[in-house]
RNA sequence: GGCGACGUGGCCGAGUGGUUAGGCAGGGGUCUGCAAAACCCCGUACACCGGUUCGAAUCCGGUCGUCGCCUCCA
């Protein structure tokens, strides 16, 4: 069963192939850092990770580049957004980024999103852009000005737009004539000149100033996956121009193919309008996990398909953090029930439940990444184990341990929902032994019929958002 | 206007030429010291109008509507 892609570049659902055996360098457009995340960036690169997740699992090695953007992302304005932002906080243009290049990583790493391996930043690759830059002009593709810009000539480029099914002719004719600078309106720039007083620019040889914003992936992509790499992802709303620009110049100076797999993902919406820092209805990642925990969110981003769209709402959240308490619910009655089961195969009929579930759980992942019906698959599963375990029969420790087994490997090492311990607050992580024996001793209250003992103890762990739940296979525990 | 995506039950949200997606909320039941959880049962949806077909929510055409992009955006 082979691993089909949606590939937004021919589309349509493509079987799967890398260019080498085994490997897959795949490169995602990344944040330009001069604010903190909002939930669009969330759910972009909760999907990303997620591909990569399952690219592994299925055993092949991946190289993921996801670039920081620290210059050259011009405001309409003209203005850098970084510098700007340096501006009003008076801070030099690099404290800006490292701070909100910190924040993001910080968020990422909540979120549970495995970091990519390497994080290059445009600021720090100024060479490979002029180089790339250069060897436009020479093949006659881009022309510099006399105030010293560069701008690529699309005209030059017949496939121009080709991604987002643009002609030239489509693009020249959407756009005013801005710059006179320009030969023709839809030229973007590779390099920009800088004023004496800009903060940041660097030597050229077309004098100082700053690259486009387009050059950096191009340049850092070619550096570190190489001319031609399998998968390039990013947020659909970048298709036009940013997208369509990349391929422009990567194609036109290596004369091949730049990316074989587009995988775009649809926009994080709120209250049915896109959520955008520009239009300034956006909810931060940090706002959002002081209300829900990072395991429900993740839930949330992953139950719709990633190239479609998802809108953010009270209620959505509410449904994914239900759906997502659920789940936990079979998964820590199996982790408790592993405590003292014993060491035989009891109950093992069960494991044919548990193998077809998973290869439902694999067929769905293996169809675009359909993250929705795979947890509906593990859902599915947990009603099985639910099930499976009110019939209170004793289960052996090998079936326990295969459907723990299946809930680590689908619902954690795949989709980052499914932690291997369970994270009450971070002050109370390793209380387990604790806890048991709160548990003990509630237990015998209660075979004593001292239930205002038994219920004191459930009602104080309560408020510490600890929910004690008795089964027939014995009292465990979980989290609020 | 151009390019693109999409319209599914109370809500969210998959999927598909004929067989239960799933979650949340709601009603009934079982279990239980109480609680909670779990399990069972219940709603029988697919924008509208034509067409193709033995049969379409699923294919084709059209209409209406929503959303995204068109040098601010993941």
């Amino acid at each position: 069963m082979p691993l089909t892609v949606f590939n937004r570049l021919t589309r349509q659902k493509e079987e799967f192939k890398p260019l080498t055996e085994g490997e897959v360098k795949m490169y995602v457009c990344g944040p330009t850092v001069y604010d903190h995340a909002h939930l669009g960036h969330a759910k972009t690169y909760v999907a990303f990770d997620v591909i990569v997740r399952y690219l592994r699992y299925t055993g092949y090695k991946v190289r993921y580049v996801q670039n920081i953007t620290d210059v050259g992302h011009l405001l309409e304005t003209d203005e850098d957004r970084v510098i700007r932002k340096a501006g009003q906080l008076g801070l030099e243009p690099m404290e800006v980024v490292e701070t909100y290049a910190r924040s993001f990583f910080q968020d990422m790493d909540a979120l549970n999103v495995i970091r990519p391996d390497i994080s290059p930043q445009a600021s720090g690759h100024i060479p490979e852009q002029i180089e790339m830059t250069q060897g436009l002009i020479e093949k006659g593709y881009a022309y510099v000005t006399d105030v010293g810009d560069v701008y690529f000539d699309v005209t030059k480029w017949p496939e121009y737009g080709k991604l987002s099914g643009r002609s030239v002719e489509d693009a020249q004719s959407e756009r005013q004539i801005v710059g006179s600078e320009k030969r023709n309106s839809a030229d973007f720039a590779l390099w920009r000149h800088a004023e004496p007083e800009h903060l940041m620019q660097w030597d050229s040889p077309w004098g100082r100033g700053f690259p486009g914003w387009h050059i950096e992936c191009s340049a850092m992509s070619k550096k570190y996956l190489g001319e031609t790499f399998d998968i390039h992802g990013g947020g659909l709303e970048n298709q036009h121009p940013h997208n369509d620009c990349e391929i422009a110049q990567s194609e036109a100076l290596h004369e091949k193919p730049f990316a074989n797999y587009w995988l775009l993902t649809g926009s994080l919406t709120i209250d049915g309008e896109k959520m955008s820092k520009s239009l300034g209805n956006f909810v931060t990642i940090k706002e959002a996990l002081e209300q829900y925990r990072p395991e429900a969110l993740r839930y949330f981003l992953l139950s719709s398909h990633y190239r479609g769209p998802i809108d953010y709402s009270d209620e959505a959240l509410k449904a994914a953090s239900g759906g997502w308490d659920g789940l936990m619910v079979g998964v820590q009655r199996v982790r408790f029930a592993m405590k003292d089961a014993p060491e035989d195969a009891a109950g093992s009929d069960f494991l044919e439940t548990v193998e077809k579930r998973k290869q439902a759980f694999l067929r769905y992942m293996n169809d675009d990444f359909n993250t929705p019906q795979a947890i509906a698959e593990l859902q599915e599963l947990t009603t099985d184990v639910n099930r499976f375990l009110d019939q209170g029969q004793v289960v052996g420790m090998d079936v326990l341990t295969a459907i723990n087994d299946a809930y680590n490997e689908l619902g954690g090492q795949i989709l980052g929902v499914v932690p291997e311990t369970i994270t009450i607050r971070t002050d109370l992580e390793t209380v387990d032994p604790l806890l048991m024996m709160l548990i003990d001793i509630r237990s015998q209250a209660r075979k004593d019929k001292d239930y205002a003992r038994a219920d004191a103890i459930r009602d104080h762990l309560s408020k510490l958002g600890i929910v004690l739940e008795d089964g027939p296979e014995g009292t465990y525990y979980r989290a609020r």
